[in-house]
DNA sequence: TTACAATTGTGTACTTAATACACTATGATA
DNA sequence: TATCATAGTGTATTAAGTACACAATTGTAA
């Protein structure tokens, strides 16, 4: 709590119009042909891209921000989303206030002050979206995470923090169902998490352990007209997947 | 990013003083004879306690907010603080707004608006600490993790938000040299993880398994004085405790 | 039609980590 | 000097992680 003294010049610095902004940014992951992708934006003017994001507005809880601004983008309304970590330093806020005061007159600009910005990241079914530019960009696409492009302000350092805390995820928690198809192989299985994690894995030791999750259920029949061997078709048994989701794998203590 | 229309609309509500506050609390975690302890503040009227909090400066860096926030109420400076989810569900705000709204005339007050509140958690020397109670508080003093007092606001929700945070870094990352004096014993450490988990150990499965870690030192000279058997003396290698702060331990893939 | 390449399914030996439990050693106290 | 509480060390068993090998299936090229 502030002292009655720093109250008074705190509510001064409001009255001064030195407010604080509230933002969302949201890092989108997609799987799609054994790679891992990001959902990126792109302004006309610019040669940078940029993350997927927007204003928290008045009276709306930070988690439906989140989820709205991803509607916009995607279509989607059912994502898994979750937050990650928060970005506020004042250096953001310079390059924000430039920004914004070219796209208003100044007696409707009150865009001074602090720029905060939570950052997000979400899995999404790669089909299911169709993605949609905003007001300000003239593209929103996919790219692969091994050959990501320059990013504005700070949204590397952001998608690079959420890539970690994905990363982190997957060591007591499931990921896939919001990922893959409803129905895919172990070897399809397998890159997704090749790809999230950067490096390969041993085919039959990768089979075993998430067979030991308990999450999947098995189809009687494989897959048939490929070019190989047909391989069985799996689906996530959703029960014990939102458990295991909630519980956690077995963690270290 | 906003539409033009939404940008103005958005401008409209900061001219208004619809506007955000950003807040810090601060789950304060000490250790003192075997048990886990939270540090609390509680106003002179009201029977609840409080996390220590504040808010976030203009101009000022959050990470450095929290700093600033924990050394007026602790007289630290050097402490162990990690950021772990943010707070700012509008239902928040109505409280707050209610709580400022009683402390400053109308004509300086421009509190309306929402609260939002970055959360963190903070591990300290128990023995380091001077409690500093705040403008507002009568009471600045340690609680025990298993005798919690009821709490204001959401700040329940928050503590045990930052004790699920704390368990999972166990698993990951090393705890302790912020928490421990600088020589201790294998038992000692011990009581450390079992307080933090809630759960007893196994003693000779706790030894090799810290051990195993490579991150202390063990003294020539065990601890004399001491009714029983005189334990060995341990001490954090700072080198490699550092390394796998950073590192983090195995984890699963 | 047959050999081959690519891919999938399954199995096994080896190593490391986790768990459960037992014994010995020390130092104050009765 | 016997006893109690606590500390240090060890060992057997089980589970998990790692590193491999081999057989089965299917389209394609010889």
């Amino acid at each position: 709590m502030l002292s009655k003294q720093q109250l008074i010049e705190y509510s001064e610095d409001a009255r001064k119009n030195y407010v604080n902004h509230i933002s969302i940014d949201c890092v989108v992951f997609g799987f799609h042909e054994g790679q891992m992708k990001v959902l990126l934006l792109k302004t006309h003017d610019e040669e940078k891209w940029y993350l997927p994001g927007g204003f928290v507005l008045k009276e709306e809880p930070i988690d439906n921000a989140a989820v709205r601004i991803l509607q916009e983008r995607t279509g989607l309304d059912k994502i898994f989303l979750q937050q990650f970590r928060v970005f506020g330093d004042p250096d953001r806020s310079k390059v924000h206030n430039d920004m914004y005061a070219d796209m208003l007159p100044k007696e409707q600009n009150w865009f001074s002050g602090r720029f905060i910005s939570i950052g997000y990241y979400a899995l999404v079914d790669f089909f299911g979206v169709i993605p949609h530019p905003d007001q300000f960009s003239e593209l929103c696409a996919w790219r692969d995470l091994d050959d990501m492009p320059e990013m504005q302000l700070d949204h590397e350092n952001i998608y690079k923090s959420a890539l970690d805390a994905l990363r982190l995820q997957l060591n007591y928690q499931p990921i896939g169902y919001n990922l893959m198809p409803r129905e895919f192989t172990m070897p399809e299985l397998q890159k997704l998490y090749e790809a999230i994690l950067g490096k390969k894995l041993d085919r039959r030791n990768f089979q075993r352990r998430i067979l030991a999750f308990g999450i999947l259920n098995r189809s009687e029949e494989p897959r048939k007209g490929g070019a190989h061997k047909a391989p069985y078709l799996y689906s996530f048994d959703i029960e014990n997947y939102q458990h295991a989701l909630t519980e956690g794998f077995k963690g270290g203590w």
